[in-house]
DNA sequence: TAATATAGCTAATGAACATTAGCTAAAGAG
DNA sequence: CTCTTTAGCTAATGTTCATTAGCTATATTA
């Protein structure tokens, strides 16, 4: 890893932690390894790292939700359903850079519309448009009852996301969250399917 | 007002504009309209602002969720739940007290664990107690069929808690957000009613 | 090999910031 | 009426911060 990617690794660690404000250039340089002159060699100054980790986080939400790849194979039964819904929500939870960008964006949404902006689809419109497809899709093999399969996942994804976020600010309620999590999708698929 | 309730009110108001890191303290003063070292006489230090305004935040929610007595008139038609669900969300997101204090969270929940805790409260578990009540008194005048009140509450509660923080990031698709939240509590009414 | 570019360093700069010291005028209490 | 408290002020302090200037060693290029 180069040392200007270094300094965006360490700059989000930091940002996503105390804040764009409530972090020092010199924070980041000790991180890095390096002083924070030094810093100044690959980056105009504090805002232009800040404007390459937004750049950072476009990218990430295009390889997560641009493509329709990540679906992966449409669940077939109620069991498949729960382990590949609750698959992915771990997966989100736990990867270390999501995380971050995550923590990053709720501090940060407000500070620019370009924030805001990607915030909206990281935290609505992308996993909206992943859940759509995958409803979509069981309701066409007969899954699902049909319906709106937009509101359905907006009705599936919301409680999820603000889990997720309840867990990035209190990690000791993590095992608790996930038992709500869990219990939450079995009660949706239930209410969606035909079979009582 | 006094002094003392000016410096909270803009405090807030700037905290939940700009961050606490991205707030000075002469900055407050100017809105109150004294200068920065005459804010010392009523509070020990920004930090000691900051704490105050964490107070009425706990106070704020004790108003909204502490008692029953906001649940109000049980909903008797679809028409009324309706109106009487929406009437409280657009109350929610459009009084300025509660609009600010929703924003300060937002960005400050990380800052301690009092804060994500509060943070949780106002999001999720205030809410959630509020319409499980609601849900729970419905059903059992047979409006709603039977089912866990709480995880109903959830599920109607959680879209409107992420669209109502999208209108406070990207102002101008209220509208457009507005119409999605009736439409999902809509939704709602008509999968947990038996009535086609 | 000689010239140049790169990436680090120390030292310095100037601005912003929270806070303190100490003064003053007005309000309230005895 | 006098004493004391209150709540404002200006000036100053010390710290932190982002950034710049200028030096040096190493790596790259011609």
């Amino acid at each position: 890893m180069t040392t200007k990617e270094k300094i965006l690794e360490e700059a989000l660690t930091l940002f996503s932690k105390n804040g764009y404000d409530g972090t020092s250039v010199d924070q980041i340089a000790e991180r890095v390894g390096i002083k924070a002159p030094s810093l100044y060699k690959h980056y105009k100054g504090k805002e232009d790292i800040l404007n390459a980790i937004i750049d950072a986080a476009e990218v990430r939400y295009e390889e997560l939700f641009g493509s329709d790849r990540n679906i992966g194979k449409l669940p077939e039964s109620k069991d498949e359903f729960i382990r590949s819904t609750m698959g992915k929500i771990s997966f989100t939870m736990h990867d270390p850079m999501i995380r971050k960008i995550r923590k990053f964006l709720i501090q940060e949404q407000f500070r620019s519309e370009r924030l805001a902006d990607i915030t909206t689809r990281h935290q609505l419109d992308g996993i909206q448009r992943m859940y759509t497809k995958i409803i979509e899709g069981m309701m066409n093999k007969g899954l699902f009852i049909k319906d709106d399969p937009k509101l359905l996942a907006t009705e599936l994804t919301a409680p999820v996301v603000l889990w997720i976020a309840q867990a990035d600010r209190q990690p000791h309620c993590e095992k608790e969250i996930m038992d709500s999590i869990e219990k939450h999708i079995r009660h949706f698929y239930d209410v969606y399917t035909n079979i009582q």
